[in-house]
DNA sequence: ACCTGAACACCGTTCAAGT
DNA sequence: ACCTGAACACCGTTCAAGT
């Protein structure tokens, strides 16, 4: 007779999230994350390859809900206005859910072929804004400056980089301006 | 009798360099750190707390290189062409250490207060150079906007983000030009 | 079919003991 | 003073066995 399941993967992601935002990578064994959903860590096996793979599935389901965000057509408008919101929503994202954006750029989670589409979702909203403003040749670099930029100062700012004084969400505004204004200047002017 | 030291704290710290280049952090256990000084692993304790202890040795090391690399005036000139060789120099330590750059960057060394002074040091040449362009006042605000970037398109760049295509080179200067022309926009123009 | 206890080869770290 | 062997409490993972 085939026993009832005890779980399900998708509590087992949200043990993940819950078990990583609430105290680091320290916190998530094996061990630590079956005790969470009431089974043993070799039954996890049964679920998932290994725990890179469970990981893996973590980490896919915060960038569907970051494509979700970031593609969110809310107050659609101009595209200055519109990149603009986008920066704030994806600074919003990381600092809610710290440790999962970390993992979500993780070296481990980066390698991994599954997680490639979902990447590409994630970063297809900006893209469709940059490619009517810059041409569909530059877009790819524009996209790739505008993330460099927000990934950068995220990351900074998560693992408490910016310790020499200064106001840092004058430092985040300051930023995505100069790079917004640089990215479109011959485009139409804001404000 | 005191018996002769077998290793060196300088050593050691090599041997954290070479382990973590030559093969990420699982080949950066405490016994294998300990084997290619020759040493066992419980003596590493007797010269260091802990393993970030440890750690962070090494990337005081590598971030007092990093200083001196950004900040040899080699060929000073305009701040523009500075500030550009500074980025393309930022770019070239990242990629012939790209493990140690992680490490520099990773939560446990960005917590670590011993650190923070080796960090100053590392920022100094970029602020040297944008105070006088851009006033002091906005000096914090314009180097956390051109580090974002910097280490926003390495951290992507070496965890191999950039999969879409495009030429990442060029997307680098691309990007790294319209950074600095945004940050000196009304000062002098280059090339 | 689903779950588990016991085991394996590792970790970082401690400490009494050797020289 | 310096180093180590043995031990402790953990890891991720495997697998034969239970229901």
């Amino acid at each position: 007779m085939s026993a009832p399941a005890k779980t399900s993967d998708r509590k087992i992601c949200e043990a993940v999230r819950n078990l990583l935002e609430g105290g680091g990578e320290r916190s998530l064994s094996m061990q630590k994350i079956a005790s969470a959903v009431g089974i043993q860590a070799p039954s996890l096996y049964k679920r998932f390859a290994g725990k890179s793979h469970l990981l893996s599935a973590a980490a896919r389901g915060a960038l569907v809900e970051m494509a979700e965000l970031l593609g969110n057509p809310a107050g659609a408008g101009k595209t200055y206005e519109s990149l603009e919101r986008m920066g704030h929503l994806y600074r919003k994202f990381a600092k809610k859910n710290p440790r999962t954006y970390a993992l979500i750029f993780s070296e481990a989670m980066v390698a991994r072929e599954d997680l490639l589409r979902a990447r590409q979702a994630a970063a297809e909203p900006m893209l469709a804004l940059l490619r009517p403003a810059v041409g569909k040749d530059a877009a790819l670099n524009a996209a790739r400056m505008l993330v460099s930029y927000l990934h950068g100062f995220l990351s900074m700012e998560l693992a408490r980089t910016f310790r020499f004084g200064g106001n840092v969400n004058e430092a985040f505004q300051y930023g995505l301006t100069k790079t917004l204004d640089a990215l479109l200047e011959e485009k139409a002017q804001h404000g």
